[in-house]
This record gives structure tokens, C-alpha cells and sequence, in this order.
DNA sequence: CTGAAAGCGCTAACAT
DNA sequence: ATGTTAGCGCTTTCAG
């Protein structure tokens, strides 16, 4: 491994300057500039994050802690994540917090503590205050995703606005009989997301004067499988029958869709549906969504971080991540009846 | 932060002894290594691992590169990596390499040379000569999976083999007029694996004395649309018609299935299809696929990394990736006509 | 089995 | 603008 050294003696310069010119901080030359880069270039020299960040303090380095890898909402979030700090130099190393809680624990006691990382990045992870505490004491700048955590700085979905729109878009073309799938408290782990989106759908029907029907809200887990679970109850239980579905994912929505058509209803003629997240899979089924863009997600997360680190006194105010209504195929105007 | 030093002072030692006792290595007697031990837990100490990689060599920190983190093949590796190499206390840091040849170059030119990872596991990548050259210059371990690259150790799986099972499953069941989807060459970026696959399909076929049809084979790029569109035309061509579809994978498989539904044939009554893959969706559909256990992958890969880091020597001979056939719902025998 | 001490390779005052 | 030098916090000989 070629040493500073090496690239000093071959510039003519001390260490110190090579140093200098390499990191961009304090005066080098011009001259002196291009002699360092040349002598690093023909030696192919590049800097020991060891040693450098012994020295600096600073790793260059980037933890990003995630519930899950194989999902696809975090895999979006990752990918944008990681392709805006690639762009600014920055390694990512990963901490996926899983369902054991020894692993878990062993992340905010141990891993986290290493001096691994410049920064964190929490990715949806619902915090206890030990955690929280924990985070807080490594004293280093932290980016929540997915709030709200009064303690962090946080980008937060306001998924209650998001089920608003839903259902608004669903209320406009003349809907009035609206079920709901997702409502499930057993999922209520990563900040409500469940019940603020049953919430902004009870909010848009109470807003338009339509009293909610209990037998219109259908529990699921958020798998394709279990959207289509529920709009098979939904749809095939004796009495009224609602004319929309407003599912809280995109995998549900997907799933109702499939239920409707094996029961012999079209959608959107006879059944609309709308879902949330902006997946992939929902061009296919041309569905109507709400898109929660994941990837520009963890790209502003990334962003948030890089500029808590150039400049620790940044407010960085609790930003609200944005959403948007992409009307596909899947959801229209109700026919007179 | 808490330094070695307080540790040493509170246990009554020198800090050489917390070392030792703390990593494990060298000798150093039950009582110390208790008092060590009592006063970095009480002190809530946490070795540096910059200070340690540096005066060590060791990082505890395992590179991973992958060409999409947005794949669900590559987040189940990722996470199957993920969960082994935590589970030794190993970090991982990611190097996600994408399509702008620059920041693929960086990656291997200057982000994994900064001496932050132990070793390296390489998750389907082709890569070239000049790629090779740098990750063998690194002098760490390397794992590579879905080769093959003679020049590093490879877990590989056996696309024509693979592909190979899928058909004859087929052929088991009576089918003779199969069809392909998948043989894309354009899509062959990655080890050849379409081309392998029709490769294994095309066998099996020679093998049961059937000539291959060119009319019976569809380019597809891998997603549900995809598959849809190639089912479309496979089946709404006039002219003969396939009984039965293998789809290179669970993606075109299911979108196969959808396209087959809409042009109004039954599946698997009228038509057999069988992906690989062992995509979750798959188990939705119920559809027939050879798994690749790609979670499975992932361990292994980070279990042979470690392996390698323990004895260098290990000869790590280039080793063959399982799977399975998954027989479900979306193949039958074919109908006695 | 333990301690003293010499680095690991770089950065950041400080001096010039 | 550049060089000198004292660390950064650990690990690892080497003695004992």
C-alpha cells in the first residue's frame, strides 16, 4: 500500500501539504497542487480511511439503519440514499435492524459506537427513548425518515394528508360508498402509518358528510395477498357493497384489483381502486396511487445529512416529505345509477 | 468518548492487558480479563475501530457490491449477507455500483482501496478485466457470487441447470409444445443468464426429442410487463400454440399468467407456466418456480467470507449455489386431447 | 501472564 | 504557502 510519504517525496513536498492538497483544506499552491495530484496519480496513492479519520475525526462514512432490506419501500429509500452520497464521496454502511431485539440492541449499543460513522440516517424505525437516547449520544448529526420524533430531526410523511387525497380523488368522481383496506392496529409498529392513513380517510368522508360504515374497513398486512383477502370480504359479503376501495398500499390495491376481477367485477367500471406508495407493479395494473417517491426520499435524507455536516448550526427544520396523486387506470367516476 | 486508557485505569491494568482481553487474543488471566470486562461494561466502553483497524489492520467491516439495490433478487442476497455477517459482528458497508461508468470506476479505483473493509463479496456483477485486476489487488478476500470468474472465488449457480429442471417439469407433465420466455441477449449483461437459461430449455427439449420451435421463443426483459406482453404474443399469434411457458423468471412468469387469463385461456388447464426464481409474489399466484433461495446465497456468501478471513489458507474450492423445484398451482398435466 | 513502548498513516496546530 | 511535529486511540512486539 503506497503511503503519503511515498507521494510527498515523489512531489518534493512534506507530508503536511499533500495532506492539504488532497482534502482541499487549507493553502496549497496551484503549482504545488498539481504536483501532489500527479505524484498521487502515477503512484495510484488514495487516502487510508483509517488513518485519516483517526487523525480527522472524520470517516467519511454514512450509517443508515433499516427495518427491512427486502422490501421494496426500503429499498427504494436505500438506493436514493445511497446514490446521493456516492456523489459527494461518502461510503454507507448498513445497519438493519431486525426482529431480534439482541441484534437490535446490539446496533445502538455497539455497532453505532465504533466510530464507524460521520452521520445516521434512520430510515421508517420506530425509536424507543433508549434508542433515541442512544443516538443522541453519539453525539453525531442524525436524519430520521418517517417521524415523528420530537428528539430527531426528522422528514416526515403527513400519511393523514396522504389519505386525504386518496379518498378526495375518490369523493370527486362521485363515490360515496368507500371501503377502506389496511386499517390494522397489529401493524401500527412503524409510527401508525396504518391509522393515520384510516384517519385521513375517515377525516376526507367526515369532511364530505358521508358517516363511516364499519363494515366498509377491512384489516390487511400489506402483502398483495392480504389486499386481496379483504376486498374478497369487502365485496362478497350479502348487503351493501362498496363502489371504491381506497387500499393504504399499493400491494393491497393490487390485490383488491385481482379480487374484483375473480369475482367478477370490473374495475374501474364497476369497482374503483386507489392504493398508496408509488410502486413499481402499480404501471402494470396502470393503478391509481398516491406516489410517495421512497427514492427522492433517501436521496433528501442524504442530502439533510451532507449539509448537518458541512454546517452543524443548519436548523434543518422538520421537513414534510412530498406527495402526489397519480391518476392511472384503475379509479372512475361513478355511473348513474 | 471513553478511551482504552480509563479502562485500564479502572481495572487496575495496562491498557496492552485490556486489549488482549478485550479482543481475545493473547494471554490473559480470568481474574483480569473479569475486572477488564466489568470496567469497559460499567464504563459503557466500546472499542474505536478506527484506532483499532488502524494499529490492527482488522476492520470488522465487509464490502458489498451490487449492481441494483432496487431488485428484489439482490435485496434478499443483500439481506441474507446482512443478518450472517451481523451476526459475527461484522459490519457492512455498500457499494452500490450503477450504470454511470464513472462512479463504477470510482468504486474500484478509489472507494474500496480506502482500507475500510476486511474483505469483499461481489453479488452478480460481471466484471471486467481492469475490475478484476483491482479487486485482486486489494490482497483481501473476495467472494463473488453468480460467476463464473476464474480469477476469484465464485458461488455460481447453474442457469442451465436451472433451467434444465423447469423444462423438464414440463415435459413430465406430457408437454410438448413449450414455449420461452426470457432469451433476451440484450438483457445478457449479467454472467449470460438469460442465455443460459434458454440454453438449459433448449436441452431438456433436444434431450426429450423435440426440435426447438423459434416461433416459441419470446425475448422479455425479466418484469411482469414483460412477460405479459411475450405471453400475449405467444399465445394470440395464429397458427400453433403452446400448452405450456417457461419463463426465465417469476416476474414474467406471473405476467405470463395475467396475459394468459385476459386472452381468456385457463391456467394451468390450458396452460402451464413455470418461472424461476422463488419470488414472494410467487406464492400468490401459486405459481410453479425453481427457487433459488437467493436469501440463502447471501449467508453463504458472507459464511464463506469468514471462513476465508479465519484461515487464508482455506482452499474455498468455487462452489455450487442449490435450488429447488417448487411445484404450485400454475402447472398440469396436459390435457388428453 | 503482564507492562512498556513503538508504531499504524494521517491531520492539524504551530511556526516560519 | 509550506514544513515540523505532536498526537489520534489502539495493537503488538519485546522484555520480564
Amino acid at each position: 500500500m503506497v503511503s503519503i510519504d511515498e507521494v510527498a517525496r515523489k512531489a518534493g513536498l512534506s507530508t503536511a501539504t499533500v495532506s492539504r492538497a488532497l482534502s482541499g483544506r487549507g493553502y496549497v499552491s496551484a503549482a504545488s497542487r498539481e504536483k501532489v495530484l500527479l505524484a498521487a496519480q502515477e503512484l495510484g496513492y488514495v487516502v487510508s480511511s483509517r488513518a485519516s479519520s483517526l487523525a480527522s475525526g472524520r470517516t467519511r462514512n454514512i450509517g443508515v439503519i433499516v427495518p427491512y432490506l427486502d422490501r421494496w419501500f426500503f429499498s427504494m429509500v436505500l438506493s436514493g440514499v445511497s446514490s446521493a452520497l456516492m456523489k459527494h464521496g461518502y461510503d454507507i454502511t448498513l445497519y438493519n435492524i431486525t426482529a431480534d431485539s439482541d441484534a437490535r440492541k446490539d446496533v445502538f449499543e455497539t455497532a453505532l459506537r465504533r466510530q464507524r460513522v460521520d452521520a445516521v440516517i434512520a430510515v421508517a424505525i420506530e425509536l424507543d427513548e433508549d434508542e433515541t437516547e442512544h443516538l443522541l449520544a453519539l453525539d453525531l448529526p442524525v436524519i430520521a425518515i418517517g417521524g415523528p420524533n420530537p428528539a430527531l430531526d426528522t422528514l416526515s410523511m403527513d400519511d393523514v394528508a396522504l389519505a386525504r387525497l386518496a379518498t378526495e380523488h375518490l369523493l370527486g368522481l362521485g363515490h360515496t360508498e368507500i371501503a377502506h383496506i389496511g386499517a390494522n392496529p397489529e401493524f401500527d409498529i412503524d409510527f401508525h402509518i396504518p391509522t393515520n392513513r384510516r384517519l385521513g380517510f375517515e377525516q376526507a368522508l367526515a369532511d364530505a358528510g358521508i358517516a363511516p360504515n364499519p363494515a366498509y374497513l377491512e384489516p390487511a398486512d400489506f402483502t398483495v395477498d392480504g389486499g386481496y383477502r379483504a376486498a374478497k370480504q369487502l365485496l362478497g359479503r350479502p348487503g351493501p357493497r362498496p363502489t371504491a376501495v381506497f387500499a393504504a398500499s399499493d400491494e393491497m390495491a393490487i390485490g383488491a384489483v385481482l379480487a374484483a376481477r375473480d369475482l367478477g367485477y370490473r374495475v374501474p367500471e364497476d369497482l374503483s381502486v386507489v392504493g398508496i406508495d408509488g410502486h413499481e407493479l402499480g404501471e402494470f395494473f396502470r393503478l391509481t396511487t398516491v406516489d410517495q417517491f421512497p427514492l427522492a426520499q433517501g436521496e433528501r435524507a442524504a442530502d439533510a445529512v451532507l449539509a448537518k455536516l458541512e454546517s452543524s448550526d443548519e436548523p434543518t427544520a422538520h421537513g414534510e416529505l412530498p406527495f402526489e396523486l397519480i391518476v392511472r387506470g384503475t379509479t372512475a367516476r361513478l355511473p348513474k345509477a
